[in-house]
DNA sequence: CGTTCCGTTTGACAGAGGTCAATGCAGGGG
DNA sequence: CCCCTGCATTGACCTCTGTCAAACGGAACG
């Protein structure tokens, strides 16, 4: 139900395969405050940093695939990567997507229950799943920003629940573009260029890429939002889409 | 959306008024071993207990509302309870149901961003959430099992994200049976006695009550599952069930 | 044992969104 | 600079699920 594009490239792309460069100096690290190591004093973060290694991986790329073993975990330094599930007959879900500084992977568990596929290029902090788990028992701070973020995450994907089972397609686009207001850094003007192309949109949504599309459309000849090529959005009327996120 | 139920019983009853009463004997705790406290020692575990209290509530209560001030967290002795938002118009979304030796509340966090109504009867020991975080934060091995409960519930609700967003209403109501008999224990005969009504069976998998019922029905007629009385189910050919739930 | 209440089931109908198909258009390569 | 490829948009149609309404039936009560 995805687009070739990501059968096209994924599948022959074992992870080995990204490239991988030595230890890199978390000390200067972009995401360093934010990241799960942020509470780490700089003797830790280099412990934890000879565990793991960099990876660099391509737009369209699959870092971990849906019900494999897991045996990698990972922090994203940069980019933005999906997390998606399917279901027997092909039809995606996306179930979460995650920007710099997010931790993806399933640490203390045998399997990782959904793909995770890079959006743009991206930068990998990546750690075997056996040894960060090891290092985070041994690091109190480290489990607990882990379970701060996990926490969030939660909350979250719960209220994302609300959106799949009870909205609209008119309120899940509008949810979905205020959502992109928040994590999305817009332009001088405004304009947000979104990580997602019109059917991921649909596989975040749960809805069509036909029905995302003619929604936007409409949005625009209302004068709510302005379009700009394929991925970019001006949010025109931020309240009236706040209403139509909440259902009218 | 929900049933007058909920509404009637549940805004006029303040937490104070479910009945408390003062420390219980961990060690002899029915959930000891599966709840988060499972791994403190007896000390630890009677540290914990003089921070809380056991509360007791009746079907239909309402623990906790959605949006407010997150002030309590509480393990589940026994009972089921669900966990539940809304839309501005009203349309009621579950977003979670929770068993015996479950966690409840949201730690580390200002606002609790679902309610938590009870199912059933049920106990809980209470905990005041600013002690509970502290007490979290001096003891790695609590905040591990709720790190690895807290993955687990996510892990969960993610692949609910799917049944959303992609399942139609057959698929939905298989996965939600198969969920169940995995959930609750079966009588003699293997009829599972569902925590749910049918209006709140629609609120799990975002559906309409007589969406859910329709699909009951068929499934009975088909042979897949048998019906007793407004709760019980029987699942007659589990397999079946199972292709359903995958999609056919 | 009958009555009432309320959750559930069933039916008829309508509409939101999916499906299928054609057209439009942005961006990269020759 | 133009063409070509593939994503996006638009349109026509149909199906699934929601809506509205009525009938059913189990459980509690008198």
């Amino acid at each position: 139900m995805d687009s070739q594009f990501d059968l096209a490239q994924t599948a022959p792309i074992p992870i080995a395969v990204g490239r991988t460069c030595g230890a890199h100096d978390c000390d200067r690290c972009d995401v360093r405050d934010r990241a799960i190591c942020a509470d780490l004093d700089s003797p830790q973060r280099a412990s934890l940093n000879r565990l793991g290694r960099r990876l660099t991986v391509k737009a369209g790329q699959t870092v971990m695939w849906e019900g494999e073993e897991s045996t990698l975990v990972a922090n994203v330094i940069d980019g933005t990567l999906k997390l998606s599930t399917s279901t027997g007959d092909g039809r995606e879900q996306i179930v979460g997507v995650v920007y710099a500084s997010d931790f993806i992977g399933r640490p203390f568990g045998a399997r990782t229950p959904h793909s995770v596929t890079a959006l743009t290029d991206a930068r990998l902090c990546l750690y075997p799943r056996g040894a960060f788990d090891g290092f985070a028992r041994e690091h109190p701070s480290l489990e607990h920003r882990l379970l701060r973020r996990t926490l969030d995450d939660l909350d979250r994907t719960r209220s994302w629940l609300l959106l799949l089972g009870r909205k609209n397609a008119r309120g899940k686009a509008a949810t979905f573009l205020l959502d992109m207001r928040r994590r999305v850094r817009a332009d001088e003007e405004g304009v947000i260029e979104l990580p997602l192309s019109r059917q991921q949109v649909a596989d975040v949504l749960g809805l069509t890429i036909e029905t995302v599309s003619r929604q936007m459309s409409e949005m625009k000849r209302m004068g709510v939002i302005a379009l700009h090529g394929r991925r970019g959005v001006r949010i025109v009327d931020a309240a009236w889409l706040e209403s139509m996120a909440e259902g009218d």
